[in-house]
DNA sequence: TCTGGGGTCCTAGGACCC
DNA sequence: TCTGGGGTCCTAGGACCC
């Protein structure tokens, strides 16, 4: 089972505010009056027929409606909901395993007998999840992570869908290969020019073809576009690398402000680390210029917990390998190679 | 209309070691 | 004189997902 929570940004939104209830709204990075340089992120369902999407710029959604409800992104808040929500999910799963702030998939293999059973179990825990939390889910219920994600995109807003063994030929024929899980707009783009636009025509796509202009990747696209997904339901994930990025309100070229950028993103980046008791070896820059042209800078250290040792090599990346040329509109710091660090000693 | 931030995984070349 | 194969780690870039 794959349960993803409804519009959650904005839903937790309409929890604390009530008066947006009934009004398109939109929660985004930088609203500003619509005159910041985020996107949004979540939108809900009113705003969706005007056409605002989520990954639009801010500006643009401002454009097509004004008077929608704008409010600014609170990662804190929303993960604070999230804990919730999870706790109360994990009782109905033999293993569970959460995907993000909004989604969890459950293994309930053991817990319902037959696509009845399995539709009647799901209906029970997006009750709950209502009437306790008072957001709405939506749950895709398959024989395997994959066709239990891509269920619950069909079932989308506030549904659930059961897709059985049996059906899962059904359910994948004639889809355009974009909507399988996995496959982007790049590569449905070149699958496409392959002669591969469908799912049906990729499950019987010649595999030698594939893997040679895919690697492994090529392999896997055929497994899932036959429905075909072994990945378990993994309860302990450990998380491989911590980051913060951040971007300017105006294009920089100067060094205090981007010194005082590297400081504050390594502050929040070190309060990570220390929450997760980690201790890292790699340390990256990612500088995005005014043109959009991404570039990361990396270096790796002795295994270090020091907010100095992370600033410093920052500093020295940036300074090392900025392109004069150009001004600067999005910086990140990110650390990886990340350890356990045991105790209060100190590692040398 | 002008484009966020948090991540994961894969690839490829080069350095280095045995 | 010209030359191996296996393996690990590091760095940079790119695709993808939410």
């Amino acid at each position: 089972m794959l349960i993803d929570m409804d519009y959650f940004y904005v839903a937790c939104e309409e929890l604390r505010h009530p008066e947006i209830l009934g009004r398109p709204a939109v929660v985004g990075m930088y609203p500003k009056g619509g005159a910041g340089r985020g996107v949004v992120m979540t939108c809900n369902y009113m705003a969706r027929e005007f056409g605002i999407r989520s990954g639009m710029p801010i500006s643009m959604a401002y454009k097509i409606k004004p008077d929608a409800a704008y409010l600014p992104v609170d990662f804190d808040y929303y993960e604070q909901i999230s804990g919730r929500v999870m706790k109360l999910l994990k009782p109905f799963a033999e293993k569970f395993e959460q995907v993000s702030v909004d989604e969890a998939f459950l293994d309930v293999s053991g817990k319902v007998s037959d696509h009845r059973d399995a539709q009647i179990y799901a209906k029970r825990i997006h009750d709950h999840v209502l009437s306790e939390i008072g957001i709405r889910c939506s749950i895709g219920v398959g024989p395997n992570k994959l066709i239990a994600k891509m269920a619950c995109e069909k079932a989308k807003p506030d549904g659930i869908k059961v897709v059985q063994e049996g059906e899962v030929k059904d359910f994948l024929d004639g889809l355009d290969v974009g909507k399988l899980y996995g496959i982007g707009e790049k590569t449905s783009e070149r699958l496409r020019k392959m002669g591969y636009g469908t799912v049906d025509r990729l499950a019987k796509a010649n595999e030698m073809r594939l893997m040679d202009q895919f690697g492994i990747f090529g392999h896997e696209m055929i497994m899932f576009a036959n429905g075909i997904d072994d990945r378990d339901v993994t309860e302990n994930y450990d998380v491989k690398s911590i980051g913060r990025e951040l971007t300017f309100e105006h294009n920089t070229a100067d060094d205090k402000e981007v010194d005082a950028a590297i400081d504050r993103l390594a502050e929040e980046v070190m309060r990570e680390v220390e929450k997760n008791k980690k201790s890292f070896k790699t340390i990256t820059l990612k500088l995005r210029y005014g043109d959009f042209i991404e570039h990361i800078h990396s270096r790796s250290v002795r295994l270090t917990d020091s907010k100095s040792t992370l600033i410093d090599t920052c500093k020295e990346l940036y300074r090392n390998n900025v392109d004069r040329s150009r001004k600067v509109r999005k910086l990140g710091v990110r650390v990886s190679n990340l350890v356990d660090y045991r105790g209060q000693r100190k590692i040398i």
